[in-house]
DNA sequence: TCTACGGTCTGTAGTTGATACAGGCTCAAG
DNA sequence: CTTGAGCCTGTATCAACTACAGACCGTAGA
């Protein structure tokens, strides 16, 4: 029969393929980041690859410094597919501006962090360079 | 006189003068992040240019996504200097490493929203790259 | 077939990291 | 000497999770 329909997953099995907090999922769903799921007829949820995309892009969105607002409104653009592609080009450049200064400030720090690293004896010597240049950056 | 001592600030003068909230000054004195300061004799909190530092360096960190609990520990390096360089060197180390795969992770999806949306055509098109291009960072 | 165990459900409470507000006091410019 | 801006404390509220309680389900092994 090549019933390769796509398989469903417990809530637990999405938790495991997204690295998420099995509590965080359903947190996410009252919240509106992740839509309701078909339910068995217990009424388990059950869950599919799309979800599993999703909840990566929310999870990785969210560890680097997007609310939960703003993750929403790149959502919207995956949601309602009436917007106009000008409309997503609008959303998507302001996001990849917000992008680009978060680049730009991690950059600084790490060239401060990896020069002191570097310079750094690994002796004992309570005059470290490392600890006035973290405050300098 | 010269009276050229260190210039004592109010707290707001040092929430103007870091861009931080007035109320979280207080939040990070009960936490540990900011110490006691001296305070006036009619006990308003006196700061001074040390303060303004160190709470930048703060808020800088917080905003590149380290916790209150992280920043404690690099804030413990500048506190106790009785440390030896190589422990300050480890745990700038491993902060490097967190802040490099930060980069990375923003430049991935920096390359691919500047990509898309450099080639979206602004009609209206709810087949836009855009989109898809997101969910596959 | 029974039972143990791991998983599901809902609702609610607790945690972290802030932010806001209330009610009263103080300081300094006009 | 008033008035407005700022200070104080304590407490409440918020966002984004995270954990727990109590009841139910589903399946592998004895």
């Amino acid at each position: 029969m090549d019933n390769r329909s796509v398989k469903a997953l417990r809530r637990i099995d999405l938790a495991r393929a997204t690295g998420c907090n099995l509590e965080t999922i359903r947190y996410y769903e009252t919240v509106g980041i992740m839509p309701d799921p078909p339910r068995t007829a217990k009424g388990y949820r059950s869950y599919d690859d799309t979800h599993v995309r999703r909840l990566k892009f929310v999870m990785r969105s969210r560890d680097l410094g997007f609310s939960l607002e703003e993750i929403r409104g790149l959502l919207g653009l995956v949601d309602d597919r009436s917007q106009t592609c000008a409309q997503v080009q609008t959303v998507a450049e302001t996001h990849l501006e917000d992008v680009q200064a978060k680049i730009a400030d991690l950059t600084r720090i790490e060239r401060v962090l990896s020069e002191t690293v570097a310079r750094c004896t690994g002796d004992a010597a309570p005059e470290c360079a490392v600890i006035d240049a973290l405050l300098e950056v």
